[in-house]
DNA sequence: GTGGTCTAGACCACG
DNA sequence: GTGGTCTAGACCACA
């Protein structure tokens, strides 16, 4: 599922690319799916089609989908693309609060406190 | 001390609030002390005045610093904040990585493996 | 309808923030609606885009409004934010007459006063 | 008691009169009695003398305290003058209120409720 | 001198 | 087209 929050600052195209990630990485998406068409996706999101399209293509750039002209676009085989890209976000936001002179420590405990609080969320739904 | 990248794409207002915010964790500045004025510290570091005085602005608003008219900008009782402040990026990236089913293991593992290797670009700087 | 008195003291961005902030208490406007465009209104009160900018960037902090990059700025879920907003300098100016020794009573006169004078001049317009 | 918040947005000369002001409502300050000097006072509250010359000044011109050559600032006989430039705070912040579209019964809540805490804290303190 | 506000005009990313 | 950022230069009130 693809999910778009307009009150997020990240772009929407962005989003579209990391909820696509993740599906991938959590197994809803599997190699050889075909994604909804960009214009599909657009109607069913009320998007600009160029917003989507632009996602797209990014998600090619990086080898996570690949297009067939008149057929679709397609989950190219992960070999854990889709999970790295994910991830990467990951490391720049250590690296980035280790320059800004934050405690490993510290980071550690707030990983700790976050995924207990997921884990209870998860459990409640 | 404040620096400024320009090639870096994060805005130079929000630099400004990281580096001060930095020193107030770190113990450069406590409560109390005077910040350069906007004018000052934008002769300083070749910036507008206003592009200065926007991150004064956010610092306030967030409730680090006070102004004082006539008299200059000060740090307010921390309480935290500016240590939060630093490490929010670092948690919506961990809640984003949970969203996308990484193991909080993994990711804690991650921060080690980076901690570690920054702490040794520092020794060798 | 957002109206500006130049000859006010008051900053332009702020009479702003006021006329949106009534505009949602009132309910002329509400959530989801779009705002005019920080350009537009800009030229609808002959400011610059600058002020309006500033103006609506206070608003989103806030949590009255939120902007979306390309689409316009958008009239949040209120939950009685704005008119809160609206009451806060009467808040202060109730706490500063209470420290002053005033009765409560005497102040609740002065508010049935001057309110049923507001009725009166309203109702000759 | 004259005591200045310098993170308050209020200058600090109006404060000075505020407190003023405030004293001699409640009956602190009495008909004949000496204000400390300006330099005095400006010593005690590390601020510029200016500062409290202007407040001194403002004073004066309301007739609510007059100086005397050589012998410093002294209590003028009220007739509720002090009062009234209290109240005058409040009557405004009530007409703004009321232009922004506040419901007087709002108000009159807002007060009640106000008051009952600051009556509770006096009691608690 | 300080911060606060406003204007004018520019560039960018997003949609 | 939109909002976001930055620069340049101006005026004001406060201290």
């Amino acid at each position: 599922m693809i999910t778009i929050n307009p009150s997020d600052k990240t772009p929407i195209f962005e989003q579209i690319c990391k909820c696509v990630c993740r599906d991938i990485a959590v197994g809803t998406l599997r190699e050889g799916d075909r994604l909804p068409s960009a214009r599909e996706l657009a109607k069913m999101l009320t998007l600009n089609p160029n917003t989507v399209a632009k996602a797209y293509g990014m998600l090619e750039r990086d080898g996570i989908i690949y297009s067939v002209q008149g057929k679709g676009c397609f989950v190219a085989k992960h070999e854990g693309k889709a999970n790295e890209k994910l991830t990467e976000n990951f490391r720049s936001a250590v690296r980035e609060a280790l320059d800004a002179g934050a405690d490993p420590e510290e980071l550690i405990t707030v990983v700790k406190e976050l995924s207990l609080r997921y884990q209870q969320n998860k459990r409640s739904e």
